[in-house]
DNA sequence: CAAATTTCAGGAAGACTGATATGG
DNA sequence: CCCATATCAGTCTTCCTGAAATTT
């Protein structure tokens, strides 16, 4: 029942880049969740004040292009964090549609507190890495996520082509 | 609206492993979605019959141990398969609690082509990185998984200890 | 009685789609 | 009229838990 022998995983699975990105994303989410959990955060929390810290106010639609969240996750996620007062939702004289989102002195402090938890997920999830391959690892999987970044322009307008439906 | 800059993500999520590792099975999910999408496959289909095909007939406790599938998949993922011929569940009669799952021939000739398929999708996910990249990438990753397998005894009834509430 | 297996019922999280109202 | 935005109401997949019945 503990054999080892019986876990051993098949050699076609093993090989496949998919199946292991899959299943660490799955183990990075558990590690995500266990941190995350006393305060009920989620990772689009993070992104989102990331997003503000970084780049500056921003409507919610430039929040989920630049965080690669779902309109409908963003105005919740907003809803959320400005129920906390870590930002402020206001509207835009300027273009009436929008709503400005601004990160508050709270949310930064927040941020970085998350982010200092953050760290430590990514230190348990690259535990058996040497410094240099963590950065190798992140190099290459940061090339190949924005190769598929650029090449589905996934935001705009622009043709859906169905290629498989 | 086209703007590259209003897509740029934040600094502080492109530098997280986490988050890189999670959009990217995102992504994976997509083209395996679209590669598998004519023949209603799953993931998991695959995966049960290639462990089937490397280890020979096994009981679903047992396949969901080396898959890394839930119990409740296999239960549904087999009897998906067993109705298009391409498993045989039997009831074990040396210990009548279990089943024992074989794969058939047309099952096997499926695991090739379901396989043909994937590699198909490697490529296209791994575009962008040289084949030594590729075997480095698949190299990092399989050491990260393995380090989070073992360390993880998630199968059986050890102590399940929720760290976080 | 304890443990393992199969099975079902359902919950949680995230990605995604469609519809609607409003404004440019 | 077309497009963009914000919002809500869902679907779908995957992961996970709980519980029941059977057998060891």
């Amino acid at each position: 029942m503990d054999n080892p022998a019986d876990r051993r995983t098949p050699t076609r699975l093993r090989s496949k880049p998919t199946w292991l990105i899959t299943h660490l994303a799955t183990h990075a989410g558990r590690l995500l969740g266990e941190a995350f959990d006393a305060g009920e955060w989620r990772r689009y929390h993070y992104a989102l004040l990331a997003a503000l810290e970084e780049f500056g106010p921003a409507s919610q639609a430039e929040l989920g292009r630049r965080c690669r969240i779902d309109r409908s996750y963003v105005v919740e996620a907003v809803t959320e964090l400005a129920e906390q007062k870590l930002v402020v939702r206001a509207h835009d004289p300027a273009d009436r549609r929008r709503n400005i989102i601004t990160i508050t002195d709270a949310g930064i402090d927040r941020l970085h507190r998350l982010g200092a938890t953050l760290d430590g997920v990514q230190d348990a999830l690259l535990a058996p890495l040497s410094q240099h391959e963590r950065a190798q690892l992140t190099d290459l999987l940061s090339r190949v996520l924005d190769h598929h970044l650029t090449s589905r322009r996934d935001g705009a307008s622009s043709g859906p082509g169905p290629t498989a439906g």
